[in-house]
DNA sequence: ATGGCCCGTAGAACGGGA
């Protein structure tokens, strides 16, 4: 099967790319995060159209998450859990769902602004409820509900994961505290579906609309598909898919694309 | 040296993003 995440920045103005992308690229399940739609506006019809389910959670303006699956071959999301028990919050940042026999958990993780700011220290908190929460799930007890936390972390894990590691450095998405979070998650049971395969160097899934920053591959990476290690042989492929950020008005995300093996799919 | 864009909510700028 394949799975993939991808931070659209407002589905109101990308659902044509996305329905283009979904046809070249019939993935069964679709993360998707900053959908920026109240949920009476999600485009349920537009998506079933096209061969897919939906389950959201949204609020006016901001933030806004949810997960697509294809009705042929993983059908509709069961066990929906919209945001984290352990911390309650306005902000819809957390969908999760089964899908194909997986704990799929769909993330916009907090961007943090600076570091030392109000935002930053929501970031933290918010990725350390995360933590807790996926902790009590209790992962080795339920092996026949593989995890999979794929989203936008704003986080790049490691300097290679930085177009400029120097200017970057300690600089929110960059910090220490924040890496040390990210490795605290793989921690977990998980393993970086991406670096489980050899990567062109200087691979990056966003880029800053300014400054031409994707024409000069000025990006980063930030956006991951964390695979329960249970099941990490049977991921094939990895990859960033930089073709939508090509096109007109585009998304300054990039979809991120896992093949995984599963019976069934 | 600074900021340079895009989106939503507006119905003009501004907050937020990363």
């Amino acid at each position: 099967m394949q799975i993939a995440t991808w931070n659209v920045n407002s589905l109101k103005v990308r659902l044509p790319q996305v329905l283009d992308w979904l046809r070249a690229n019939p993935v069964d399940v679709l993360c998707l995060q900053e959908t920026k739609l109240v949920d009476p506006k999600f485009p349920v019809t537009e998506l079933a159209e096209a061969g897919y389910e939906s389950v959201f959670s949204g609020q006016p303006t901001y933030n806004g998450v949810a997960i697509l699956s294809r009705r042929e071959t993983v059908g509709a999301a069961t066990d929906v859990v919209m945001g984290n028990p352990l911390f309650p919050d306005e902000q819809r940042r957390l969908i999760s769902a089964e899908l194909a026999g997986l704990r799929i958990v769909c993330a916009y993780f907090p961007n943090g602004q600076a570091v030392g700011s109000d935002k930053y220290a929501y970031k933290l908190r918010w990725i350390d409820a995360l933590i807790a929460w996926l902790s009590s799930q209790t992962l080795a007890a339920s092996p026949h509900r593989p995890l999979l936390l794929l989203g936008d972390f704003n986080i790049a894990p490691e300097s290679r994961d930085v177009h400029d590691p120097l200017a970057w450095e300690g600089q929110v998405l960059c910090s220490e505290p924040e890496r040390e979070r990210f490795r605290q998650l793989v921690e977990l049971g998980l393993v970086d579906a991406f670096r489980l395969f050899d990567q062109a160097e200087r691979t990056f899934s966003w880029w800053d609309y300014r400054q031409l920053g994707f024409r000069r591959n000025a990006g980063l990476r930030i956006d991951h598909i964390l695979v329960d290690r249970s099941i990490a042989s049977r991921v094939s492929v990895c990859r960033i898919d930089r073709e939508p950020r090509k096109l007109q008005q585009p998304s300054d995300h990039a979809p991120v694309v896992a093949d995984i093996r599963i019976e069934g799919v």
